[in-house]
DNA sequence: TGCTAAGCTGACGTTTACGTAAGAAACCGC
DNA sequence: GCGGTTTCTTACGTAAACGTCAGCTTAGCA
């Protein structure tokens, strides 16, 4: 038996393709189903297709892994909502791209797709060294103060027995 | 004839000592005077003492470098003002705390002044190191998705011509 | 001494990122 | 098919971090 030929699969179970609701994708994320709902309202997540008015809304386990992924960068970069959507734009159709890049047999169209999803990571790692590189800069300047608070230390505990 | 002997220091001049007011130090900080006055509003800032009310705030190239360290802590860790207050606290009374060190002859209380300073920057260091790390892991993270990007543009291209 | 730029003190406005509440509708197990 | 839970939409509320405006005062200098 495989995992994924279990019929019921566990609350909490990551293997792909089960289909959820806004609260387990909430707790699943750390967030609220307001966030979610806040997200989708302002063009973050897509959500917006193939649902009739008024019915629930459904997650797969993508949509959990980008909404993690919303939350890291907000939080370690310090992003607003607005610049986010700008910087996961491209990415926004993702689900788009990817059923697309499966779905296509033109080479040519899957190269342009590869590129794009490479230039959109890109983007993201020159962000994070950048401020990888700043914090480094930070911790130094510190170390630089704790050095000089640390020799006085000695200084003194080598004037007095 | 030395620097510090110039009558008419340049502005944007970074000696010390010289007394300036809101406005410079806005520039210099790149803020603006109403978040200068906001933060001595919340307490970020010391500023309450010494001015009859009314009369203009002045400041030092101490002060200046506070702000930096405030704006710069803010923006890399992504701190609250509210948590700022508390990891700056102690260093709230930094210049009193400067102050009283150099003023006092006592060993003893000299020693416990330096503890506290180096206790307050490995707080600070702590948390730098903590974001530095979780931001490597994103590196790390982005990175391999690169690299599976890549791997499959190397596959398209070996494929045809 | 008089003028002007810069600063002062309230006080209200604004944006972001959600929280919260209400009433109705959808889903699910039995 | 029905009760209970979850979700839906709509709409107002809120906390943080300032922006902005008004009316007045201060500081510096010609």
């Amino acid at each position: 038996m495989s995992a994924t030929a279990n019929p019921t699969p566990l609350p909490g179970d990551e293997s792909d393709s089960r289909i959820m609701r806004i609260g387990e994708v909430a707790e699943l994320t750390g967030t609220t189903p307001r966030t979610i709902r806040y997200y989708e309202e302002i063009g973050l997540l897509a959500g917006g297709t193939e649902r009739e008015l008024g019915r629930h809304r459904c997650y797969t386990h993508a949509d959990v892994e980008r909404i993690r992924e919303i939350v890291r960068l907000k939080d370690l970069l310090g992003l607003s909502l607005e610049q986010l959507s700008q910087l996961l734009e491209a990415e926004s159709a993702r689900a788009g791209i990817r059923r697309e890049f499966l779905e296509t047999d033109d080479p040519d169209r899957r190269h342009a797709l590869l590129l794009q999803s490479r230039g959109h990571i890109d983007t993201q790692l020159r962000l994070v060294r950048a401020r990888v590189a700043e914090l480094t800069k930070l911790e130094a300047d510190l170390g630089e103060r704790a050095e000089r608070v640390q020799e006085k230390l000695v200084e003194l505990e080598t004037e007095r027995p």
